[in-house]
DNA sequence: ACTTAGCACTTAGGATAGCTGAGTGCTAAA
DNA sequence: TTTAGCACTCAGCTATCCTAAGTGCTAAGT
C-alpha cells in the first residue's frame, strides 16, 4: 500500500498534534486543521490504513490514535519540516556560551548542562576519540628541597600539574637531568604505548634517579587516563518530570538511575556531523526502549570529538529538539577553533588590560 | 506540663515507628511495643497530653498521630540514641574515599556523591572560607616565541596553569624579569587585595612589559575567583522519588529545581564540628519549610572547611544519617591531614614504582 | 472508485454512593 | 492513675453508573 501525499499530511499533522498535545489524536480534530479539505470520515479511512501499514497505535478501541516508532522514524525522515530558531535563542545561547571556560572536561560538562537548560530534557554530553592524546611536554619547578611542581602539557594543549613531595632532599641539577629524561623519553606516547619496556630503557639513564622518575611517569599516565577516560555529564534529569509521560514516580525514577550511571558513553553511536536521532526500540539499552535520544557531534580537534545528546520521551519535538541541538554542536565546533585550544574571555575583569595584549588565551 | 518519663518513651517510640513506615502511629501500635507496659488508653491519653504540648500533629481525626517539627527536635535533641555504623558500612565508605583524587573541587563533588549514594538522598557539598586564599609562587614557562605556560600555586597548594598565546614575540629575559615581578608583588594578596593601585605599582616597574604582567595577573585573579566562588556541589536528587512524601510529582519537581540552582552555598550555617540538623520551617528558604537538612564540617585547612549535608523529607532518618555524615566528614577531615595538601594513592599502576619514594603526593 | 453522512458500538475515566476499618475521645469502673 | 468499653469519625477503597470522545461500518452521493 503506497502513501498517498494526503495521508503523509495526516500523518504529519497527527505526529505535530501528538507531540504538542500528549493526547491521542481523533479524526475530527486533524479534519479541522487548515490544509487538508475532506471530511472526519475520510481521516478516519486513512487512519484505519496507517495503522495498518504501522504508522500509527491505537491505545484503545475507542481513543484516537498516536505515532508508533516507526511513525516517528518517518515523521523524522520524510516529513518533519526543519525548525528555525528564533533571534531570542540563538542569542540567549550564544550568551551562555561565552561562559569563562577552562579544562576540557569543564567545558564538555557545561556543554551538557547548556543543552540541558535550553531544551529542556535531560541531557549528556562527552568526547570521543581521547585515546590519541600524547604528553608533548614536561617541566619541574622546583619548590624547595623536598618538593617540586611537574607541569604536564597534552597534545590536546591541555596543560596539567602534580605538586610532589619528597622524603629526601633533591638538587637543582637532579631535577635537570630528570626533566631532560622525560623530555626525550617520554613525549609523544600514548597511554598504549607506556609499557615496561619504556621504563626499563629509562631506569637505565637515569641511574638513581629512577625512583624519581617513576614517580612522575606515574603522573602522566594519570593525566592520560584521566583525558581518556570519558566520563560522561548528564544534566538536568529533573526534567523528566515536567512531562505527562513521567508522571509515575517509579517510571521517572528508573530512567533517572539509569542515566546516573557513568557508563552509557558507548551506547550512542558516534553521529558523524549533523545530527541524529533514536527512536524508542531503536536504543540498544533495555531502559531506553521507550524512549527517544537525540544526538549531534562537534569537532574538538586533535582527532577528538565531543558528543551532545538529550532524552526525552519518544513524543519529543524533534525538531526543535535537532535544531537547537545542531546550533549548538555547531557553535562548539568554532569554539574549539580547530586548534584543540579552549578559547577564553580574554578581557581580564577588574584590572583593565592594553589593547595590543588582549589574545586569544587557553590552559 | 512536664514530660514525664513515660510520655518521652512514647513520643520516642512514635518518631521512630513513623520514620520506618511514614504512616501515622496509632496508640495500639505503640501498646504492643516491647518497653512500655501500659495500655493503648493510657497512650491515646499521653499522645493526647504530647499533641497539645505541639510535639505530635493528627492528619485528620481518625488517623494515628505523626511527629511535628517541635516532636523531631526533641527526638533529635534529646531522645535520639546514637546510631553505630556498621562494619561494612564503614569499609564500603573507606573504599570509596579511597579514589584517585586531584582537584579540590573534584573532592568536593566526589564527597558529593558519595554521600548521597550512601545515605540515599540527594547531597550537597561545598567549601567555605574561599576568600582567604592568596597565590604564593608563580613560575612562567616559555613554550616557544608567541607562547608561555604560568604556573600559579595557591595557599591551599592548588597547582593552576594556562598557557598565553601572544600576538608578539617575547625573550626569555623578559619572562623571567616579569616572573620576578611577579613574585615580589602579586604574591600573599587575596582577591580583595588587588586593586587598580598594586597596577599602578607594577606599571611603572614593568615598564613596556605591562600588557604582559597584566593579562597574567588577570589569570591569577581568575584562579582566586574560582577559588572562591564556593559553588555547591549537588548529587542524587532522583533518591528523592524513592521516599513516599515525593510521590507527587509536583513536589519533587519543585524541590528538585530548587536544588539545581547554585546559589544555595549561603543557606547553610556553619555547623562548626561536629552535625547539624535543620528541621522543617527551621530552614530559612521558603522552599525547605517541609524538608529537613542534615549537615557535618570538615576541616580543609589554610582557614577553608568543607560541608556536605543532606536534603530530604522532614521523616528521616536522623540517627542513622547524621552518624554517615559524621563519620563522612572525620574522613575528609582525615583526608586533607590538616596541611591542606589533597592525598593521593602514592602507587603508580601499571609500572612499580620503588618503595623508597613511595609517598604522599598532591596537586 | 473515492468521499461523506449517519449511526451503532466501545471504552477510559470522572462522579457518586456505600462500606470498612483503623483510630480516636470520653466515660466509668478498678 | 490506669484501663476497659463504646460510640463516633473519616480516609480511602470498591462498585456502579454515566458521559463524551472516538471508532468502524454501511449506504448514499459524486
Amino acid at each position: 500500500m503506497e502513501l498517498t501525499a494526503r495521508r503523509r499530511k495526516i500523518l504529519r499533522a497527527i505526529v505535530e498534534h501528538y507531540i504538542e498535545t500528549a493526547e491521542p489524536v481523533g479524526s475530527k480534530a486533524i479534519a479541522k486543521l487548515a490544509g487538508l479539505e475532506c471530511s472526519s470520515a475520510t481521516i478516519r479511512n486513512d487512519m484505519a490504513a496507517l495503522e495498518k501499514m504501522g504508522y500509527l497505535e491505537q491505545p484503545h478501541t475507542s481513543a484516537g490514535r498516536i505515532p508508533s516508532s516507526k511513525g516517528y522514524r518517518i515523521y523524522v525522515n520524510e516529513l518533519m519540516e526543519h525548525h528555525k530558531l528564533s533571534i531570542q535563542e540563538t542569542e540567549r545561547m550564544n550568551e551562555s556560551l561565552q561562559l569563562k571556560m577552562r579544562e576540557l572536561d569543564r567545558v564538555i560538562d557545561q556543554a551538557g548542562k547548556l543543552v540541558s537548560q535550553f531544551t529542556n530534557y535531560p541531557a549528556f554530553a562527552l568526547a570521543e576519540g581521547r585515546e590519541q592524546v600524547t604528553i608533548v611536554r614536561y617541566d619541574l619547578l622546583m619548590v624547595n628541597q623536598t618538593s617540586f611542581i611537574c607541569v604536564a602539557m597534552t597534545s590536546t594543549n591541555v596543560v596539567k600539574n602534580k605538586l610532589f613531595h619528597l622524603p629526601t632532599d633533591i638538587t637543582e641539577p637532579q631535577l635537570q637531568l630528570l626533566n631532560a629524561l622525560l623530555n626525550t623519553s617520554f613525549t609523544g606516547k600514548t597511554l598504549a604505548q607506556f609499557s615496561t619496556d619504556l621504563m626499563e630503557t629509562a631506569r637505565k639513564a637515569a641511574g638513581s634517579s629512577y625512583g624519581l622518575i617513576s614517580l612522575v611517569v606515574s603522573f602522566a599516565m594519570d593525566v592520560l587516563q584521566d583525558s581518556e577516560h570519558s566520563a560522561v555529564h548528564t544534566a538536568g534529569a529533573r526534567h523528566l518530570l515536567e512531562h505527562p509521560e513521567y508522571q509515575d514516580v517509579e517510571k521517572a525514577h528508573k530512567l533517572m538511575s539509569y542515566l546516573a550511571q557513568d557508563d552509557l558513553g558507548s551506547l550512542f553511536p558516534d553521529s558523524g556531523d549533523g545530527t541524529r536521532v533514536l527512536i524508542g526500540p531503536e536504543n540498544v539499552a533495555e531502559e531506553l526502549k521507550d524512549t527517544s535520544v537525540v544526538l549531534a557531534s562537534y569537532d574538538i580537534g586533535e582527532g577528538m570529538r565531543g558528543v551532545i545528546g538529550v532524552v526525552g520521551p519518544t513524543r519529543m519535538d524533534y525538531a526543535k529538539i535537532t535544531a537547537k541541538l545542531s546550533y549548538m554542536a555547531d557553535n562548539l565546533s568554532k569554539l574549539f577553533g580547530g586548534s584543540a585550544q579552549l578559547p577564553e574571555r580574554a578581557q581580564p575583569k577588574g584590572l583593565k588590560a592594553p589593547e595590543e595584549h588582549s589574545q586569544k588565551e587557553e590552559e
